[in-house]
DNA sequence: TTCGAGTATTCGATTCTTCGAATATCCTAG
DNA sequence: CTAGGATATTCGAAGAATCGAATACTCGAA
């Protein structure tokens, strides 16, 4: 359940995530505070640029930064978050094909306890009780 | 480390996740497999689309499905890494602010770690050993 | 075989994203 | 105050994502 309230809130601090140049920003965060002249040298991307998604990771709040003269030196203000989300889609879990009556045993699993607390729609009975194997 | 060789297959990844639409599906897939027909009973979207959103997390080997007569049934084929992530983005962590100070203290960390074993460019000495506080 | 239910794909139109160039802003040393 | 470095913002163009409508495909029952 805790996706299924606000799924464009998640959609909206995923989306910050999703870009190969944002990625390289946070994980070089992750190493520690940068400013953007440091990024510059670490990232193909032009300083414009950068700031840019800088300030889409803002607005994401996952980064912040400090002023430190005309420096502005950015950090990570949910390093946790960033660490694990990184740490996640980084492993690859291998990928696992399901046969029909694993499926079925699912079906029936979910449908037993339905019924126990029946807050269906009561439209037509979920097909797939009984599968033609 | 583990993002940062292959940054724009992450992002790829992580892009098929962000959006409102896709997350209610992998939600929906959490609880047991599903067939489209079930999805559109579920979910706010035209029949045309949700198959399109299925085709997006194919593609990112998010599901996969078995076909049981005409009916197709989805299910999740990396269940432990959308379960992750959705928990993952699903919980909040508290924003943190971090102080001038504290930031020099890990960048003076980084530049000792990094005298170590001196793989920089050796291009300008990186800005952060004493700030003007 | 034909039909219909279930699902996928194609096609445009609309909207969003991304990037570089140009420009604006902010800050500190002189 | 003024110049110059550091960073942000604006603008416009190019490309990508999204959606509904229409259409195509596929399977099993009749």
């Amino acid at each position: 359940m805790p996706v299924s309230l606000e799924p464009r809130a998640v959609a909206e601090l995923l989306k910050a995530f999703s870009h190969a140049t944002r990625l390289a920003i946070l994980q070089e965060l992750v190493a520690g505070p940068k400013c953007v002249t440091d990024m510059e040298e670490l990232l193909p991307a032009r300083q414009a640029n950068i700031s840019q998604h800088l300030a889409v990771l803002r607005h994401a709040r996952l980064v912040d930064y400090s002023q430190d003269g005309a420096v502005r030196c950015y950090y990570l203000c949910r390093p946790r978050l960033v660490r694990d989300v990184l740490e996640l889609a980084g492993r690859d879990e291998p990928v696992v094909k399901r046969t029909a009556e694993e499926i079925n045993l699912d079906k029936e699993r979910l449908a037993k306890s339905l019924e126990r607390k029946p807050r269906s729609k009561a439209g037509k009975p979920t097909r797939g009780g009984k599968a033609s194997i």
